[in-house]
DNA sequence: AGGCTAATGACAGCCACTGACACTTGACAA
DNA sequence: TTGTCAAGTGTCAGTGGCTGTCATTAGCCT
């Protein structure tokens, strides 16, 4: 970091102004619903102009968004500190992981934990911010498959693999964000009960035959 | 279909109507962008009022995707016609092979099919119906995930694999989508030729080892 | 202190979308 | 056939997200 040397009052400021446009929105937002929420009220509450607002923020959605970002770029930092020797699931599985334990480490500038969890969930079970999660997802998943071709010494373009194991993960990723807001245990610890458990089903759903109890995953991860 | 009785003037008309305004939107979607074609242009192309438009779609977005429901219908249809010996992924693999060699006669009395590609070519590439796509696929995996589940006699809520196996074969259909729209080949022969070889990835993604050249996909579809 | 520029506020306007109400037009029974 | 009813449509007014413009304020730097 050689942003030590203290950025000036108006960079403070801004970021100040950020935050706390950040921290309305969502206290908004899972308060009372996305939906129901106006950009006036957010703006209001921060005492900013609405257009303000929008000159922090492209549109209503970012502000929802502000901190999954942070988490999803710590999340990138985690997986190229991942060891060479790990496959490429293995690797991502283990950032996962860690990237929800450091969490509150991550975001605690901003907001608390609880607020970004039900953040979350509030993301999942709102129609018009789910299809915006997914859209950032895809564009993430596009990161780490160059990451992981990367890693390997492949070509995304020419080898499919890494954009498939890609997409393998992130499908998976996906199931169990959505059965843990489905759930009423809104807590970090359920979350990655979720994904180890999911994560191992992975070989096991893949098998010709489910009913047979053989040991088909045992060389994926 | 029980359907047979012509169903009466009143709904021949809505029905005329309904087309005429998906063909109407989709042509100017594909010819000027998606965001640069209003409400009222499409209402107008038809000679409809704006307020009528919106009693047929929801949003401007649900016109986009009007053929593309038809097409994942007839999807799940394909689906529970498969035989019961196939294992889940086999089954949702030639049901979506099957889906594309009869795409013609599924929406042939709305739009060509060469509209519908380049209509789908659209959505990938704008990314306002990106998310949208992204998460009505999302539902799509749902219903296919209690299919999957019914046709092997489980319990979705209990046993993972149903929506873990789901969750895999889709998030590879969504890396086939978005090559071939990034290619420069928009047949519908290319997409089948994108979709068999990226599946056939799946076995090889998951090994631990991405230098060998192994069987490990050799019980996995 | 004073000039420069980034940040903000105020205002006007576009577009997606909705509710309310009046009018037109198929459907169907008398 | 005609009259009644309900479905479908147009018009209008209004809300909310979002943008361009321009004048004003407030850090920054010499």
């Amino acid at each position: 970091m050689d942003t030590l040397p203290r950025p000036g009052l108006r960079e403070r400021k801004k970021q100040r102004t950020r935050d706390a446009l950040v921290r309305a929105a969502l206290e908004l937002f899972t308060s009372k619903g996305y939906e129901r929420t106006t950009v006036d009220e957010i703006a209001e509450a921060v005492d900013v102009s609405q257009r303000t607002f929008f000159r922090y923020f492209a549109g209503k959605e970012e502000a929802a968004f502000a901190v999954l970002e942070m988490t999803e770029a710590h999340f990138l930092d985690l997986v190229r500190e991942r060891p060479p020797h790990e496959s490429p699931l293995e690797a991502l599985r283990r950032a996962v992981l860690e990237n929800w334990d450091t969490l509150n480490e991550t975001i605690e500038s901003v907001i608390p934990v609880e607020l970004h969890m039900r953040t979350f969930q509030l993301i999942e079970s709102t129609p018009a911010l789910l299809a915006v999660h997914l859209r950032r997802t895809a564009v993430l998943e596009e990161k780490l498959a160059r990451l992981i071709a990367e890693r390997e010494g492949l070509d995304v373009d020419a080898d499919p693999r890494p954009r498939v194991a890609v997409a393998v993960f992130s499908g998976v990723m996906r199931v169990t964000g959505q059965r843990w807001s489905a759930g009423d245990d809104l807590s970090v610890e359920a979350i990655r009960a979720l994904i180890t458990a999911y994560l191992d089903q992975v070989g096991p759903a893949l098998t010709k035959d489910w009913n047979t109890q053989d040991e088909a995953g045992g060389d994926t991860v």
